[in-house]
RNA sequence: GUGGCUAUAGCUCAGUUGGUUAGAGCACCAGAUUGUGGUUCUGGAAGUCGCCGGUUCGAGUCCGGUUAGCCACCCCA
């Protein structure tokens, strides 16, 4: 059994064998008819990325995932003999330049900064595969796919609503009903954690802790404030501020105000107004305690919350300045993406997916007397009357050539016997009631795709 | 990165206070009169018990380490 390597993939990494191949093209084409409907256009960028182009965009947390690929042939070499006479040894960057793109956003911000003909609002999908170090656990993976959309160019709401509305629209082709797009404001937080006299150094903690609220509970979330040193009069003052952001109408009044927080909340309220009249519409939910890791996004934020799952299906948010961090000029730009895998696993638990074909419809097979080549030549005509065909390819007893399309799950056979040849017929037999009859071949192709 | 659980045949799992040749079901292979599957019956093949070390007369079983997987955190899609 075992010659010492191990056959498995590596870990957080998978094989995908037909049935796993069937569900994920049938998302897949949802997504990207969705997508296309809404007038976005395709992009796909390279695996690799260099890491100047990566590095420093996803904070400190994001920068320890990269994938780092190591220098090739004699790079490698005189970086290593190099490194023995630095005081300092070796160092990151002297062995490794490269690394495997992290999410789809990033290489959309270098590929807007590097091709200045693209539509002034440039609207692309993008479904690839991205790499992360990170401990695989349910849900989630070293190497998985996002389907992301973006508006660069805008900074018009309506953009954010749009790419809202992308996705809502998938996920209620595909299915859901329950989800929500929870929704928040990065403006608003940082109005809230500075109001309560929480210094900007500590504003990034502060909010990852809220993030856990819904979790850990307001005295969870008080203890690690508490950890990370932030005093507990502040921490009070943070969570009854965003208790406050909870109830009826306070992102209204926000909103009129003229405090630091009231762009974020008037941006928030307009882009629900525009969510209200799509497929967001029920979906889009306001939640104050909502904060994302990634560094870069500047506005709106977005995370899709299912039942029974721990993660998220999707998120996104508004990143005005990142794509400044490639090119002089500041170009706004929104985007959403959506977890391939997660999408899929809530699909299988739920038992979502229809009926989705596979394999072929017809297993011909032939007696020991007629020569394989006749066989191939009734197998390229079924095939060209539409029908999926697979021809059994040994000589072997019709015993377990039967018993072989069993084990296809096939629903028919074509036997082909001596008479069937002389005629220009196959035995069709549906292997489901056991009925067998000789039909013309343009007849069992037919019949085979009913 | 933290904590817990698990590791025995291709798969799902038994395996007694440590005691002879480690079992079952499913799957696989071969038969049950003549070249027709599924059900049934008979037989067969298949395991270095994750790996390394220790305790012991003796280890699948106990102990330590290691690796991998699962679950919950953390973080994220």
């Amino acid at each position: 059994m075992s010659k010492g390597t191990s056959t498995k993939p590596p870990s957080g990494m998978r094989d995908f064998l037909a049935p796993d191949v069937v569900q994920r093209r049938h998302v897949l084409g949802v997504v990207q008819r969705v997508y296309e409907s809404f007038g976005f256009v395709p992009l796909e960028t390279p695996t690799i990325e260099n890491l100047g182009t990566l590095l420093g965009k996803y904070g400190p947390e994001g920068d320890q995932l990269l994938y780092r690929l190591l220098h090739r042939r004699d790079k490698l070499k005189r970086a290593i003999a190099g490194g023995a006479d630095q005081p300092g040894g070796l160092t990151e960057q002297d062995l490794a330049a490269e690394g495997l793109r992290y999410d789809l956003t990033v290489p959309l911000a270098r590929v807007v900064a590097n091709y200045k003909d693209l539509p002034a609002f440039y609207k692309r999908y993008q479904i690839q595969p991205v790499w992360r170090a990170d401990r695989p656990a349910r849900g989630r993976f070293r190497e998985f796919y996002q389907c992301d959309v973006d508006v660069t160019g805008t900074a018009s709401l309506v953009a954010d609503a749009e790419v809202c509305c992308a996705v809502a629209t998938v996920l209620r082709e595909l299915g859901f009903a329950d989800f929500k797009i929870l929704t928040n404001h990065r403006e608003l937080l940082r109005a809230l954690v500075a109001d309560a006299g929480i210094p900007a150094e500590q504003e990034s903690l502060a909010l990852i802790a809220l993030d856990k609220l819904d979790k850990l509970g307001g005295d969870g979330v008080k203890d690690e404030l508490g950890e990370k040193g932030i005093a507990a009069e502040r921490a009070d003052a943070l969570l009854s501020k965003l208790e406050q952001m909870r109830a009826p109408g306070a992102l209204e009044r926000l909103a009129e105000g003229d405090g630091p927080g009231a762009r974020g909340a008037a941006e928030l309220l307009e882009l629900f107004g525009y969510a209200a009249h799509g497929q967001a519409a029920e979906h889009a939910t306001f939640d104050p305690t909502l904060a994302r890791g990634l560094s870069y996004y500047t506005g709106p934020i977005f995370e899709i919350q299912v039942d029974g799952l721990a993660g998220s299906l999707g998120g996104g948010g508004r990143y005005d300045n990142l794509i400044g961090m490639f090119q002089k000029q500041q170009v706004p730009a929104v985007g959403f993406s959506l977890g391939l895998e997660r999408v899929l696993l809530v699909m299988e638990e739920r038992q979502m997916f229809p009926e989705l074909g596979i394999g072929p419809q017809v297993l011909l097979c032939r007696m020991g007397d007629v020569p394989a080549s006749a066989a191939i030549s009734v197998a390229s005509a079924l095939r060209a009357a539409g029908a999926r065909v697979e021809v059994y390819a040994d000589a072997a007893p019709m015993k377990k050539q039967l018993s072989y399309a069993n084990s296809l799950e096939v629903a028919f056979a074509a036997i082909l016997g001596p008479q069937e040849v002389a005629d220009g017929t196959v035995s069709l037999k549906d292997l489901r009631t056991g009925q067998q009859e000789s039909c013309m071949i343009s007849e069992a192709a037919r019949k085979v795709q009913d």
